[in-house]
DNA sequence: GACGCGTGGCC
DNA sequence: TGGCCAAGCGT
């Protein structure tokens, strides 16, 4: 019988996927080579985001900027705006400095050695050893979310995440080939997307079925085994949607780190947890008529928002403290976090009603 | 090691 | 429908 490692690569080779940021096999075969920016980039974008997330922002970062080089030279503003609605947002400012750093410092050209990549901002464990692997050829051992799914189901590890993690470190790197060892991790990562899904998983058509302990306990499901999760606080908030006569809103900019750091957003209370479950106008940037419009909610990693939405309508002097004022048809260009569009449909149904991915 | 950090799709 | 999940990182 083949080991695990000789059928998941013929596995690949027969079944990958084809993704925008992915040289093939066959077209390796042909020539082409792995471009480590782009591997970088799309590996940044999946963090924690599905593949048909990344597509349309991929695309759309490539085209608007072809080179580390040509990233670095756009402002960090630029790739907000153009990072808006992909979440996680520290992303997008850890991609800028990592590009500074690679285009000054590197000239332009990524390391190709784990602890050197592991040193740029935004590339921890896993992504370094991602890039290694995939445009370099290093065989490092590449650990995401499908390979501990994977893993723990073909040992049938019952140690939970996060603790089981050095195991299955150990267990993927005694897996990884000297020979095409980005393939390999590739392979790991499509089967777990495709084949050794979280729930149903597909075990009768899999390339590795054979080797697997979690099929042979009956309830593959069950593998990995996690810590519970806590539960997610409320909390409570207003924001405000200041319409001036010639139909622009009024915008600002949040803090530079933290929650959306450095995203725009509309004139908000604090958002707090509170037990009488009601929110003032008191914290309104300016004086106006300010009038009940709505509620939106939206639920982030760690808590869930419910916000009261006030608006006020043809606002002349057009006052404001900080802030700038946008015509409601250029929403589209700033770089407004999901939740501060809601907010803003909860006041102007209309703004965002074209679909705008980005670009 | 635990926590802060977005969003959209799925059943 | 709401809880779960998706190619994690920084502190």
């Amino acid at each position: 019988m083949q080991p695990i490692t000789t059928k998941l690569v013929k596995w690949y080779d027969a079944h990958h996927r084809i993704l925008p940021w992915r040289i093939s096999p066959s077209e390796r075969s042909q020539g082409k080579i792995a471009d480590p920016y782009r591997i970088w980039l799309s590996e940044i974008m999946l963090q924690q985001t599905t593949v048909e997330a990344v597509k349309p922002y991929f695309n759309a970062f490539t085209k608007k900027w072809p080179t580390v080089a040509r990233l670095a030279a756009a402002s960090q503003d630029d790739v907000l705006r153009a990072w808006a609605g992909l979440g996680y947002y520290s992303r997008a400012r850890n991609l800028k400095k990592c590009a500074d750093i690679v285009s000054n410092l590197y000239d332009g050209r990524f390391p190709s050695e784990t602890p050197d990549l592991k040193a740029l901002p935004g590339i921890g464990d896993y992504t370094a050893a991602a890039i290694a692997s995939i445009a370099f050829d290093r065989p490092v051992a590449v650990v995401d979310g499908n390979v501990e799914r994977v893993i723990t189901r073909l040992y049938a590890i019952t140690t939970p995440l996060p603790s089981a993690k050095p195991a299955i470190r150990a267990k993927m790197q005694a897996l990884t080939p000297s020979e095409r060892p980005g393939d390999f991790a590739q392979a790991m990562m499509d089967l777990g997307a495709g084949i050794c899904t979280p729930k149903r998983p597909a075990c009768i058509i899999c390339p590795v079925n054979d080797n697997c302990q979690a099929l042979k306990t009956g309830e593959p499901e069950l593998f990995p085994v996690k810590a519970p999760k806590k539960d997610k606080p409320v909390r409570l908030g207003a924001a405000f949607v200041a319409i001036s006569s010639d139909n622009e809103i009024y915008l600002q900019s949040r803090a530079e780190t933290g929650l959306l750091g450095g995203m725009a957003q509309v004139p908000t209370t604090a958002w707090t947890a509170r037990i009488d479950g009601d929110t003032r106008i008191d914290a309104a940037p300016f004086p106006a008529d300010w009038t009940p419009t709505g509620k939106i909610t939206h639920v982030f990693t760690h808590f869930e928002l419910r916000l009261s939405i006030y608006k006020a309508d043809g606002i002349a002097a057009r006052p404001g403290v900080g802030g700038w004022w946008v015509k409601v048809e250029n929403l589209h260009q700033e770089a407004l976090p999901t939740v501060m569009k809601k907010a803003i449909a909860a006041a102007i149904p209309d703004a965002f009603t074209k679909r705008r991915k980005p670009e």
